[in-house]
DNA sequence: TTGAAAGCGCTAACAT
DNA sequence: ATGTTAGCGCTTTCAA
């Protein structure tokens, strides 16, 4: 390994020097730049980040924090914050916890190294309570979630999402326009603490809204987010017992794809024989047969919003917020009126 | 932040003390390790990884260097690798490249890490010359692609990987089989280093074998892996000039998908009057309509053995090796025999 | 069983 | 413009 005790000793400067023209100090010359660099190349010089870590009392670095690395819906929005947050002058760290991880552990973890100036929460938790974030002590923004299930101030937190209830609502209000009453839902778990407890109420108060009993039955739980068999094989348990629906809402694109798969195995036509709608927008979910009808999460735009946020947070330029977006209707050809 | 000083300071003993109770080292006298634990925990103590790592000699880390975060493909196999690397004993630290990316250049860096085992390269070339990997200090092992454009020395490195060209001159012929002659190409580029150039040699060679001139103008690049709307528009493209065929093989699934829609859009049914193949055998692919066929790359055995692979050669305990899998093919509803 | 002290590679005063 | 030096938080000899 070599350092910079070595490339100095090649150049015969001191070690500071080699720190300055590391570091693109001004005050170095011309001459003993040029030398330290080519030293540099030619020993394959690399920083040490531990050390350099250690010393320093800030960095540019910003933590995220996934949960969930299967789900396709991140990649987008990870792109889009990593984007954003590079051309804002700082740098992403990824830490990957996995779908049954504590992400507020993780982020206890992370928060105390000295060189994290934020954090950003991917695929977390709705309800966390005060006590629960106390042990964080630099900025964070819940990413494309909220606090709706949980008990934060709204002054001690940030988050960018879209008001998941309102368009879960909206969604299955979108089959009761079409003129559908026998409404199944497909979600995770109707209780998790997650998004699908949210959009599960969404689904809940669009039928109460319109003088719909809710029909247990109708509730396919698949105990998943990212696992297609698990989601399929849901669906296949309930249409074997014999329940039937014309309409489908899917708390995900994921969860609409494996269900329209479900429908078509059991020999009904998806949408002539039951239509499916879903949240979130996948990209891939415009190239499937059918097209899925979708409330798109503006994934893109939301990822900005979510860097320039924790920014403004790290750099005492902004305030806490909760930042809302509208989801929009992509029409697909998943949903159609009733038929009679 | 508070350091091993702050919680020696309050339990009244030395820091070496306090680094002895927290690395669990023997000699230290129960009523001091529970004082010191205590002290941890009230004051919420976080070991500083940096320093850790600064003055560790060696840890259990292995790299990942993954390019091209947003392929869904890699998915379930960075979660067999996390797996079996965890059960080792290892830890996984995750390195995201852009998809222009020099995972190499990644490597190098990581590879001067002191603190690093071992790299695993994810979505990388197939052309490296001895020379471009003579500064990678640690054992590597390239996942899910080989060397079979490049120039490497086997017994100078190791991979887990498909023969793709084997497994696109099957996917050719399975459709030569059916009777197809005018058989399309959708893939990347024809000469970029990657998996697509190799598997577009196996789709050349599979027609030359059974006779069959290649046709250039039956050749789609969408230049991209990942990006479903320029695979899409690729494809619709070249519909649009006219060309015909009744057998497309896709160098990748999400291309499969793509081609799928665009063909579909095209006023053709897949598989009545175009078969398509993919390789990769995405689970996702399992629940499309129609299900794709597909060679199917065995992700979550190929993942284990990138794992055991990589800490075999840590600990010495094994060679530099090529392993090679079968892929089996997955037989879906999208390639059928010509129609007369 | 415990403490004192050296040093990991680096940066940032402070000198020169 | 360059050198000297004091630490950053931690682990690990070496002494006691």
């Amino acid at each position: 390994m070599v350092t910079i005790k070595d490339i100095a000793k090649q150049c015969n400067v001191a070690v500071s020097t080699v720190s300055r023209v590391l570091n693109h100090h001004p005050n170095v010359s011309e001459r003993t730049r040029r030398k330290v660099e080519e030293a540099c190349t030619s020993l394959h010089y690399v920083p040490n980040t531990s050390a350099r870590n250690l010393v320093l009392t800030s960095s540019n670095t910003i933590a995220l924090i996934l949960r969930g690395f299967n789900n396709p819906f991140f990649g987008p929005i990870i792109r889009s914050i990593e984007q954003e947050i590079a051309s804002s002058g700082y740098s992403l760290e990824l830490h990957q916890i996995s779908d049954e991880g504590d992400e507020l552990l993780a982020g206890e973890m992370v928060s105390a190294s000295r060189h994290l100036k934020g954090i950003l929460f991917l695929g977390g938790h709705l309800n966390y309570s005060p006590r629960d974030l106390e042990n964080l002590s630099v900025p964070f923004v819940l990413c494309t979630y909220s606090n709706a299930l949980g008990t934060l101030d709204p002054a001690s937190f940030s988050s960018v999402s879209i008001d998941d209830h309102a368009a879960a609502m909206r969604a299955t209000e979108l089959l009761i326009e079409k003129g559908h009453h026998r409404i199944a839902l497909l979600c995770d778990e109707t209780q998790d603490g997650s998004i699908s407890e949210l959009r599960f109420s969404g689904y809940r108060d669009a039928l109460q809204k319109h003088g719909i009993p809710l029909d247990e039955s109708l509730i396919i739980c698949s105990d998943t987010f990212t696992d297609l068999s698990a989601m399929y094989e849901a669906v296949m348990k309930r249409l074997s017992e014999g329940i039937s629906f014309t309409g489908l809402f899917a708390i995900s694109d994921m969860m609409a794809l494996s269900a329209i798969r479900a429908l078509t195995d059991k020999g009904l036509r998806v949408p002539e024989d039951c239509s499916v709608i879903g949240i979130d927008g996948l990209d891939l979910t415009s190239y499937t047969l059918p097209r899925l009808t979708t409330m798109v999460q503006p994934v893109e735009e939301m990822g900005k919003v979510c860097a320039d946020l924790i920014i403004s947070l790290i750099e005492g330029t902004g305030e806490n917020r909760q930042i809302v977006f509208d989801p929009v209707l992509r029409t697909g050809s998943s949903l159609q009126e009733i038929r009679s």
